[in-house]
DNA sequence: AAGCAAATCAACCGCAACGAA
DNA sequence: CTTCGTTGCGGTTGATTTGCT
């Protein structure tokens, strides 16, 4: 069993039988053998009764007469026990990964595929970082989540040994009630300046929250403000030109480059409000914290906009003047 | 200590993507 | 091209833990 921040605890079987015994004992009763039902009910009824033993115990369902209505009839739902943990871990490890339809039949677990996937995945492989979410690791969750949106599994591609369930747990559990507490949560209409969040997994979608995506956001407030839309497709709602060109001219698109700002920075108000002596000083500070958190944009910036000193302040008072 | 509410997180579910036949 | 099986993803649930009164 896992403790509250992922150490691993001695396993006892669950204190309260959820609805795993219900599930075995209702699914065999009404889809599986008559012959078999009266013994798994008078078992689950006795206490602390080993489903994973009892998995042994039965004749396989395939093997019996007619094939189930459904794959999962029998199969046991709920926590895992240390003995099934064991179990899954030693299969992987002499077999590797894949294959979960059949793994649990071969491993001879009593779960469906899916189960021993996610268990596997989530919990049981070496790989995984245990312990609590560090500060720059929630930095990473919620530019990336700006960025990106719900994309959990592209989010934990990026911090190594975090599982898409861990950061979407962590993000629904802390990040949101602190963002959303903050401000209200974006409309759900236009307005909402996460207009670029990609669509739902079509495709291989970007892995980092792409330097391109920053870069532009810096391309338009400095420089000659000048940008080319054929190349970059996250400028704020209604600046594309019809010739593939925008210029910056309009009071309005800088109104959107700072709404996208802090749509994307809020959250750090909460944290650094009581650091610095003026909201301005704060601004400055997280701004060239967003522009530059991202190792490939500074590199870019420098070889694209060889950006001075001077070119970064002019850049800072426009961003600030209001 | 007891009761309750809120927070946390493991695990399930449905669906879509993908590849093989 | 279609169908089917498998895999992976994101939303959601609910058991358990934690904190408060």
């Amino acid at each position: 069993m896992e403790g509250p921040r992922g150490e691993v605890t001695t396993v006892e079987e669950p204190r309260v039988q959820n609805r795993e015994s219900v599930d075995v004992a209702q699914s065999a009763t009404t889809e599986a053998s008559a012959s078999v039902a009266p013994t798994i009910k008078s078992l689950s009824q006795l206490p602390s009764i080993n489903y994973l033993n009892l998995s042994f115990t039965f004749t396989p369902i395939e093997d019996m007469g007619r094939a189930p209505c459904c794959e999962k009839v029998g199969l046991k739902k709920g926590r895992w026990t240390a003995q099934e943990d064991q179990i899954l871990t030693n299969y992987i490890r002499a077999n590797g990964e894949g294959s979960w339809r059949s793994l649990p039949k071969n491993a001879g677990l009593l779960r469906c595929g899916k189960s021993c996937r996610l268990r596997w995945i989530n919990y049981l492989r070496d790989d995984l970082k245990r312990g609590n979410i560090s500060a720059q690791e929630e930095q990473t969750i919620i530019q990336l989540h700006a960025s990106l949106g719900n994309r959990w599994s592209i989010i934990a591609s990026e911090l190594p040994g975090r599982t898409d369930n861990e950061i979407k747990n962590y993000w629904n559990s802390h990040l949101s009630r602190k963002i959303y507490g903050l401000r209200p949560p974006p409309p759900a209409d236009n307005s909402n300046r996460n207009t670029h969040t990609p669509p739902k997994r079509k495709g291989r979608g970007r892995t980092s929250p792409s330097s391109e995506d920053l870069l532009e956001v810096l391309d338009i407030i400095m420089g000659d403000h000048t940008v080319d839309t054929t190349t970059h497709s996250c400028l704020p709602e209604g600046a594309s030109g019809g010739d593939g060109v925008f210029k910056l001219s309009e009071e309005r698109e800088r109104n959107d480059v700072q709404e996208e700002w802090y749509n994307n920075n809020y959250w750090e108000w909460d944290s650094h409000q009581n650091e610095c002596s003026s909201s301005d000083e704060w601004h400055k500070q997280n701004l060239l914290s967003w522009l530059w958190e991202d190792d490939d944009l500074e590199r870019d910036c420098h070889v694209t906009a060889e950006l001075d000193s001077q070119k970064l302040d002019d850049m800072l008072a426009w961003f600030l003047s209001s």
